[in-house]
DNA sequence: GCGGTAGCCG
DNA sequence: CGGCTACCGC
């Protein structure tokens, strides 16, 4: 199995480019973060075109998650357990007895802002959901952008980022008691180049300079990592 | 001498098209409407580097126009006589002993608004402007986009048009008043096909069915017809 | 910086 | 529809 993960900003503008990702990588399952797209102008029959099935949660502007794969998703669920929310972050469904969660994780804005209380709550929830799972399903896989950079080598330089969104502690002891409940950092399961990043800040022209972080996660639990 | 006009509706959006239409044309003056942009902004480099000199009147969003020449400008006015108006419409300016021109018309909106008063007075400091103009100077050319079209034949649909603003009695009066103090609709000297057309609506799909008006005009003095 | 939205204008 | 201005989020 090929799982991966990619946080598109905008799946209508990005929509040629996953095409053609897919048709050349031929992975078994894509979660996509941030396709902004309502359900009713998803481009279902681009990825049917190819040979994928696609599953989407969306909504107008902000948010929304796609499941693009070669077997058709089943009990799909596209929320967290007991927490209500508007905001179109979440998709799971089951592959061959793999059990996959895309997430879009809130990104926090800033330490001082609702919207980190709100991240907090999310990945708590997040953490029950994660939980539940595993007690019911051996192979469990949760992927997507986390928005959290679980220790300082996902960090270009940790000691701007100390303390901030995306680096606090409070985000990362979240992500560490998903972890100890068993879901495993693949990326780290194996050796790594040094500074390989996942997200590089539009702004700053980050990317030429290599200023990103690891900010997107493919965790899995034990036995499947 | 090669004279034209162009509503270009954003001259950052148009300017490529404009220099290839430049260099291929080889027009002695071209007269832009809509350029949408500040004095500051204007691309003049753009038009020095294929040959030709710009003068502008600028600003952002709304209006704007420009005269590109071969020849440098000459007497240059941004402004009709008498007439105080923050908006800017109006560039005149003197090659080879021609008195040009160039003129955006105010839209109208629609006959029960108050734009289209403001058209209307608009058009009476035009006309002083043009009756001054002609004392002075025997070659006067007034090119741009008038929003009239001056008689049904203009109109690909004069039943659906009949009174409606850019057809409505009195602007084709206050154009007729200009045209009986000697300035000539020169497009009508010469034969021409019907449904001749220099505009039609983006809204309706018109261009795809020719469905348009002759609503840009070059008039000109007797002695320059 | 690069996505998105909304409203204004012609 | 296709420019524009604004603002929002990351």
């Amino acid at each position: 199995m090929k799982i991966a993960t990619w946080n598109v900003n905008s799946l209508r503008v990005r929509l040629e480019q996953v095409i053609e990702w897919l048709k050349r990588v031929q992975p078994d399952v894509l979660g996509l973060q941030e396709t902004k797209m309502t359900d009713e102008n998803f481009p279902a029959s681009a990825f049917e075109e190819i040979g994928y099935t696609a599953v989407f949660s969306g909504q107008p502007t902000y948010n929304g998650v796609a499941l693009i794969s070669r077997q058709p998703p089943q009990d799909i669920t596209m929320k967290l357990e007991g927490f209500s929310d508007p905001q179109k972050r979440v998709l799971g469904a089951t592959y061959n007895n793999i059990r996959v969660f895309n997430l879009y994780v809130p990104n926090g804005q800033s330490v001082d802002s609702d919207k980190y209380e709100y991240k907090l709550e999310w990945l708590n929830a997040l953490d029950s959901q994660l939980q539940a799972e595993s007690q019911t399903h051996e192979l469990v896989l949760a992927m997507g952008d986390f928005n959290i950079a679980p220790e300082d080598p996902d960090v270009h330089d940790p000691a701007i980022w100390e303390g901030k969104v995306l680096c606090s502690p409070k985000e990362r002891a979240a992500l560490n008691k998903i972890q100890s409940a068993g879901y495993k950092d693949t990326f780290r399961l194996f050796d790594q180049p040094e500074k390989s990043f996942s997200w590089w800040d539009y702004r700053a022209a980050a990317f030429r300079r290599n200023m990103g972080m690891r900010i997107d996660l493919i965790l899995a639990t034990k036995k499947l990592s």
